[in-house]
DNA sequence: ATCGGCTCGCGCAA
DNA sequence: TGCGCGAAGCCGAT
């Protein structure tokens, strides 16, 4: 057995399907062929009972704020996965729902053949919705692994208050799970024929270079175009993580809160729809540290600890999009500084179309407009001054999330809500008070100003916006 | 340039 | 029960 059964959460408990045609993974958030522990299990189950495996994937025009910049994202990964997942035998189904009448229930169409269910356990979004509905109405067992984080979120029994008090827990788990996953063989490979004619006919084969024609076909927002700078993919996510080994992870320590220097790994994407594992960069880090003698250490706090103290959050948290998850300090002293007077005052749409009279927070806006991400030092920077020009905190809070979900290609995730809501005092601790932001952490253009070089980067987007060509596209 | 104070609460040591 | 310290800071004093 390849994957440590902590990673495995049975959702149901339905039997096993006797005579079934396959096993299924349900392939949700973990979009990769490589280093994924959902599809290994799947791949084990399917060897010990005999069966070829399916691998399904879907991508609704449904979900809300659906747009080409994240459908070419999500697509432009598909033909490659496809490729791999054929090269060791597995059948790949992939679904385009492009029209809101086409059939939205080609996964309990498959799962009618299936011996059992294999996905993504993922704690946000539509993964964390299916997964809590789709277990109970499709009679067979359903079983969610987390491919996400390298230390399982099951090993965790509550909630952490910080960084400080998940880190040891992390460093004492981190030797039992920092291993690499083995490539999947099936003993029993994929035919066509063990589906029925009549959903052979949904599946769409997605070329690279259709991928425009299939995004302009869909039913959804055209007004946002894909990022300038980010292709989706796993060989695209290897591009970048190479590039960071041979030319930033050096600089790493020094500059990672440097937006205009580039030290960090920009696989925020990748790693948001799974393109690539966090475990697969870990383990590739670690090894290149070591043989140019290196210290990864702190990227590593970044890619283990933050990240997956996220996910903890994320998993444990009833509505991450609300500030009752906030500690009772954050909350005291946002109502007790709720009205007081905030003399600048941005619409959301005025804030979207990046017109304010902060030329550095223009400039992040315009970088998350364009690129589809914002450096994370920076965004810090443009959340807390979001609070600062808004009316009240929930609408500040409500305009970041939108503005993620509209134009982030690493939104949605436990990274980015965290993120947000560390702005309102997350993981974080009371600071002296001050006028709107109470205890809340204050960043300010002049602290800015300081610390990095706004010249520089407001330089870089400008021309960025002025040409839509991104030097820094891979 | 550098430093302390600001302020809360978790988790561990005792 | 006491104590140290924490996700990226600010501000004013020296």
């Amino acid at each position: 057995m390849n994957v440590q059964p902590e990673r495995i959460r049975s959702l149901n408990e339905a039997p096993f399907r006797e005579k079934a045609s396959y096993v299924l993974y349900w392939c949700q958030s973990s979009r990769r062929a490589e280093s994924n522990h959902a599809l290994a299990h799947a791949a084990d189950l399917a060897n010990e009972s005999g069966l070829a495996l399916l691998v399904y994937e879907g991508l609704t025009c449904s979900y809300p704020n659906a747009n080409d910049r994240l459908h070419t994202f999500i697509l432009d990964a598909v033909p490659e996965r496809a490729k791999s997942l054929k090269r060791v035998g597995a059948g790949h189904f992939f679904y385009l729902r492009g029209k809101k009448k086409d059939p939205d229930d080609l996964l309990y169409k498959l799962a009618a053949k299936a011996r059992c269910v294999v996905t993504d356990d993922f704690p946000v979004f539509i993964p964390a919705l299916y997964n809590s509905r789709v277990p109970a109405k499709i009679g067979i067992p359903y079983l969610a692994v987390d491919s996400s984080c390298i230390v399982p979120m099951n090993k965790h029994e509550k909630r952490a208050y910080g960084a400080y008090t998940i880190r040891p827990k992390m460093h004492r788990e981190l030797p039992g799970y920092l291993k690499p996953l083995s490539p999947i063989q099936l003993k029993h490979l994929w035919r066509d024929d063990l589906i029925p004619e009549t959903l052979r006919s949904h599946r769409t084969e997605i070329t690279a270079s259709e991928i425009p024609a299939f995004v302009a076909a869909c039913e959804i927002d055209h007004t946002i175009p894909p990022s300038t700078t980010f292709t989706g993919g796993s060989a695209q996510a290897r591009k970048h993580l190479k590039l960071f080994l041979e030319q930033r992870l050096r600089r790493y320590a020094n500059e990672s809160n440097q937006p205009s220097k580039h030290a960090t790994s920009e696989l925020s994407p990748y790693l948001h729809f799974g393109h690539i594992s966090a475990l697969e960069v870990a383990l590739r880090v670690e090894e290149y540290a070591k043989e140019h003698s290196l210290l990864p250490d702190k990227f590593l706090e970044e890619l283990i600890v933050r990240r997956e103290l996220a996910f903890n959050f994320a998993r444990f948290a009833e509505d991450v999009e609300s500030f009752d998850v906030l500690p009772d300090w954050c909350k005291r002293t946002m109502s007790k500084h709720a009205h007081d007077k905030r003399p600048e005052h941005y619409t959301a749409a005025q804030l979207a179309k990046a017109e304010t009279c902060d030329p550095l927070w223009n400039a992040t806006q315009k970088e998350l407009l364009l690129r589809g991400r914002i450096h994370g030092y920076y965004r810090m920077y443009w959340g807390k001054k979001i609070i600062e020009w808004s009316p009240t905190y929930e609408e500040a809070l409500r305009v970041m999330i939108h503005l993620h979900h509209v134009y982030a290609l690493d939104g949605r995730d436990p990274n980015t809500y965290t993120n947000i809501l560390w702005c309102f005092g997350l993981h974080d601790r009371p600071w002296a008070e001050r006028p709107i932001f109470g205890q809340l952490r204050y960043m300010s253009f002049d602290g800015m100003k300081r610390k990095t070089d706004i010249d520089a980067y407001i330089k870089e987007i400008t021309y960025l916006e002025r040409t839509g060509k991104d030097p820094f596209r891979i």
